[in-house]
DNA sequence: TATTGTTATACTCTATAACTATA
DNA sequence: TATAGTTATAGAGTATAACAATA
């Protein structure tokens, strides 16, 4: 019998269960011409009006490099404004269409959420979710909360 | 305050968990010029000797046309050896070079598995565990378990 | 006809280095 | 000097289509 040497191990279950949701998610973000990434920054755009590249590098883990080209199609599509901060940063907006895609994305991630989570008997979902936050560091250990000695 | 808006749905934190085990794992593997799918693939030839490369694929829910090359690179390697099954399949196995790197390979993912367990409370490792395999399907649903209905 | 393996190709995410301009 | 943003480039994972050889 076949059987997979590292399924009991918690980091490659992420790796598996990641992709897996991921394969479900693409092609229904896919509808709207939009990526994972794309629709990631927007939501953090809608929640966060005015935030910099700089501080979505922070809050996403995304490298900077990686996020201008992204900015530059959600701009190029009118789906945000740039508001000049100063001379060399600038505020993040949606557009009105922006904002009203904005709200079609968060159906969509929302009913995909609930059914990932619907997927494991209902006792063991709060658990999961308290524990795997101890995997990475939600908000990016941004600004604002005490950080861990600098 | 900046916030995330999606860091309380379930397939967003595998994303960024996931994400943020590879970075520690990548570069440990990458001391013995192996990618993470490289050592994934070894591993499991470790554990079922013979195994087809069809057989991989379904295991590690990669695609056959993915899966050809980087048996090529292990091949090319001198890691692992092919077996001719019958015309059109191959068993695959291991070299003693192949298996003298998987014990060098499970050490270091033993570890590294191990300190991402340890970043979380003991009480809730178990149920975390168990939570995750409800999101994907280990073992790839291979032959021998009763299937869901064909 | 179906299966196994392969090649070619393309898209996405990620990573690094080098650069401009501003503070 | 340090920060914000950009460009170019490369590496890696994943996806589809097309194909040859075999069962």
């Amino acid at each position: 019998m076949i059987s997979d040497p590292l399924k009991d191990y918690p980091g490659y279950a992420l790796r598996r269960a990641s992709n897996a949701s991921l394969a479900l998610l693409t092609p229904r973000l896919m509808e709207h011409d939009l990526r994972v990434s794309e629709a990631t920054v927007i939501l953090a755009i809608f929640t966060n009006p005015k935030i910099k590249q700089s501080e979505l590098c922070k809050l996403l883990d995304i490298a900077s490099a990686n996020i201008a080209p992204l900015i530059g199609r959600l701009d190029k599509r009118q789906l945000i404004t740039r508001i000049k901060v100063d001379g060399r940063s600038q505020g993040l907006e949606l557009s009105e269409m922006g904002k009203s895609l904005a709200t079609q994305i968060l159906t969509i991630i929302e009913d995909h959420e609930r059914a990932l989570l619907e997927k494991m008997p209902e006792p063991l979902r709060a658990p999961f979710m308290e524990a795997i936050k101890y995997l990475w560091k939600p908000d990016g250990a941004l600004k604002g909360g005490q950080d861990e000695t600098p």
